[in-house]
RNA sequence: GCGCGGUUAGCUCAGUUGGUAGAGCGCGUCAUUGACGUUGACGAUGUCGGGGGUUCGAAUCCCUCACCGCGCACCA
């Protein structure tokens, strides 16, 4: 017996060791498995593209538990003889990592991104991005995940850009890009449009003012927004409100706190006759709902209100920070004796995810994707390339119950604004000269300008499944590896992301991009509160892996955690697993004692063989388990039979079989016991890849290395 | 407002097609030079949120109510 069982199981000195081992294998590439014989070329795929973390710092635990789970089944396909491929990769996440870096250059040196210029802004993020990629790289293997890093993508370099021009390329001549301007969601503070999915509502209280624009102006207003009013184009009512209708298409024109307003009374059934006093006043460039009334009833749409969130009006206004106009405008109001009433209401105000910036609603010449437009040729819209493929089961949500969600997000989806007004990122492909307009790639010749814009970030991270297979070249990667098998990530990215790769990849290839979403929840702490950098209850899963061992912190995350639900993880409960490891490796010791040169192909007795075959059931069950994508079930059934049936029942009644006369029930039982254990370490290995593969060298040492051993009872 | 999920042992959660409730942690008692104290044995605690229904039988299916969480939308 290997001397290293004399001591308890050592994770920090052994599992750095075995990932060097096993990344020198090079196995974690299916073509080195193909070329050793390990796996049938001519086998079922099985692939999975890992959602490429921001490069915008370390990894959390939530990206350990993406980690775990896509290993688990990566490793377990492998096993069962599938041309497994797992792809990693980074994610520039355009505006995450300009922030990130514009407030660390604000911090330490006082400078916007204004001061340093676009140029020299862009090599700090660069500098800063690969610093990031390197710590990421690092984490993810400390987690033992069993990437073909010889297949690293990341969604900024050359192969993607190139895919993400022939995709903006071929949308545009499909008619489904466009130039528009449209009221967008403006963060002043980041100084640029966001989408509407990067927008959080926050409940705040706000005044409600209801007043009068003037005197004798015979209806009155309610908003919350006064200083918006002095560019009001008309004011809506119900077409059935008995009190406004002799004034509907009568105009009307004042001066309202220094500024000459002219608004005409319109009737508009989306006004709700119950809200103040019945009627709207409708600011068409400050607005959404505005904006559309605006295009009902043919309206000017007059701007106030500037990028930096200032009025833009003559008179007293002119200048102002809009908090700053509303109170002069409120002031205004009770000069004149037009202010009728205030009251507190509970608002949802819009801010921006990544800045905190109030959303100001401006309207803007951007590039939008039209999701409602039949595309050329194929009959249907981009929405419904989303809806088709989850209604008819191409895919398939886990927990299943996320495709009613998925489709209400759908069904109420809008023209997807795609340009954004930050440096680091996809420059949009369109050079301008004069009059003249080329999209795609640079046309040649001088006195052209490329648009200043960039894509929003989830625009190549839509195309990330075939992006990474070489796409637009149609590669053997790309035949063979596409559409992946799983995509594996948090609920919370559903609709950003995932939606967003369903209608690239329908759009592209008009394929889907996976068969199946498994969707996993959101890790908390130990008393169920969300981890952040302000609670202090991060936990690093470097320094965790440190402590306990990533099988041990791989099994913490996996055991209990169903798809969907968020986990509580506790530092006791990795302990627990850490634990596990040692139990593993003392059960072990035990067998490599007891079984020293005897026969393991003995005979088994009557008993014994019926013992063999619980196991065999056993694994049956746990296979069936995890080709169900219930791991959770499977890591605890297998933890189990190896701590309560294997040790506590079968090793304690082995020892009195020892102590017995019976040489027939010990040679039987002695034959059992490894092949039982190595059939445990086996089915294990994907849950702990580390400590099974240190025990297999121990127990089979002339079979290779677990990672490509062969799953027990399933083969592809 | 629309939608989704949850409510099971002190705590955190499983419970796959309906068949008289499970795990981990915690707690209690006992054991011990044993493969392992990172141990073992034994034990206690549940009207499975309330009510109703279907069924021979419901934690599980249906209806309804309550509370908690989340998503989307949003009233100006």
């Amino acid at each position: 017996m290997d001397d290293k069982f004399l001591k308890p199981y050592d994770p920090l000195e052994t599992e750095p060791r075995i990932y060097q081992e096993w990344e020198e294998s090079g196995y974690f590439n299916p073509d080195r498995m193909i070329a050793d014989g390990l796996t049938d070329k001519d086998a079922e795929a099985f692939s999975i593209i890992l959602p490429p973390p921001n490069v915008t710092g370390r990894l959390h635990m939530g990206h350990a538990l993406m980690l775990a789970v896509e290993d688990v089944f990566v490793r377990a396909k492998r096993m069962q003889g599938y041309r497994t491929l797992w792809i990693p990769g980074t994610d520039h996440a355009a505006i995450a990592t300009q922030s990130v870096v514009e407030k660390e250059v604000s911090k330490k040196e006082g400078k916007s991104r204004y001061d340093l210029g676009r140029e020299e802004l862009l090599r700090r993020i660069e500098t800063f991005a690969s610093e990031s990629h390197d710590t990421i790289v690092g984490q993810v293997k400390t987690m033992g995940a069993s990437l073909d890093w010889s297949r690293e993508a990341f969604t900024l370099d050359e192969t993607r850009t190139r895919a993400v021009r022939e995709v903006f390329k071929r949308m545009y001549d499909a008619g489904l890009i466009y130039r528009g301007n449209r009221i967008v969601n403006w963060d002043p503070k980041g100084q640029t449009t966001i989408s509407d999915d990067e927008i959080v509502h926050e409940e705040r209280t706000a005044t409600l003012y209801t007043f009068k624009y003037a005197k004798d102006f015979p209806i009155a207003i309610s908003t919350t927004r006064p200083e918006t009013k002095v560019g009001d184009a008309a004011v809506a009512v119900h077409p059935d409100d008995a009190r406004y209708k002799e004034y509907v298409g009568k105009e009307f024109s004042f001066t309202f706190c220094d500024v000459p307003v002219t608004v005409r009374v319109v009737a508009d059934a989306e006004v709700d006759p119950a809200f103040g006093t019945g009627a709207l006043g409708v600011t068409p460039a400050h607005s959404q709902i505005d904006w559309e009334i605006a295009d009902r009833h043919d309206l000017p749409r007059p701007q106030v209100i500037n990028e930096y969130a200032k009025m833009t009006v003559e008179g007293r206004l002119s200048g102002k920070k809009t908090a700053e106009a509303r109170e002069m405008v409120v002031a205004w109001l009770r000069e004149e004796g037009l202010l009728e009433k205030e009251e507190q209401v509970a608002q949802n105000i819009s801010t921006a995810e990544r800045t905190g910036g109030i959303i100001e609603p401006l309207p803007k010449l951007q590039w939008f994707i039209d999701v409602n437009k039949e595309i050329p040729g194929r009959g249907k819209s981009l929405k419904q390339l989303m809806l088709e493929p989850v209604r008819d089961g191409r895919i398939t949500i886990v927990p299943e119950h996320f495709d009613k969600t998925y489709f209400h997000w759908i069904e109420n989806l809008r023209d997807w604004c795609i340009s954004r007004q930050i440096w680091y990122g996809h420059r949009i492909p369109v050079w301008y000269q004069g009059e003249e307009m080329v999209v795609g790639e640079a046309p040649e010749g001088d006195g052209w300008t490329q648009d200043e814009d960039t894509l929003d970030t989830w625009f190549s991270s839509g195309l990330w499944t075939f992006s990474t297979l070489g796409w637009p070249e149609q590669t053997e990667d790309l035949k063979t590896y596409h559409p992946t098998a799983i995509l594996e990530t948090g609920y919370d990215i559903l609709f950003f992301w995932v939606a967003r790769m369903i209608l690239m990849t329908g759009f592209a290839l008009d394929e889907v991009p996976f068969r199946t979403i498994y969707l996993h929840g959101l890790v908390r702490d130990a008393q169920g509160r969300k981890m952040s950098k302000s609670l202090g209850n991060n936990m690093d899963p470097l320094d965790i892996a440190s402590r306990f061992g990533a099988d041990a912190a791989r099994m913490a995350l996996i055991v209990g955690n169903t798809p969907g639900t968020d986990t509580r993880i506790s530092e006791d409960k990795i302990k627990g697993y850490k634990n596990f490891a040692n139990k593993l490796w003392n059960i072990t010791r035990y067998v490599l004692t007891e079984t020293e040169g005897v026969d393991e192909n003995a005979a088994l007795t009557e008993p014994d063989a019926a013992i063999r075959a619980e196991l065999d059931a056993l694994i049956a069950d746990a296979t069936k388990d995890i080709d169900e994508y219930r791991i959770y079930m499977a890591a605890d059934k297998l933890y189990h039979y190896a701590w309560d049936r294997l040790a506590s029942e079968l090793l304690e009644e082995s020892k009195t079989i020892f102590q017995s006369e019976d040489e027939a029930a010990k040679v039987s039982r002695k034959a059992l016991l490894i092949s039982l254990l190595r059939d445990v370490i086996t089915t294990l290995h994907p849950f702990m890849p580390f400590v099974t593969e240190e025990i297999w060298k121990s127990i089979r040492p002339a079979d290779g290395l677990l990672m490509t051993a062969k799953w027990p009872g399933k083969t592809v």
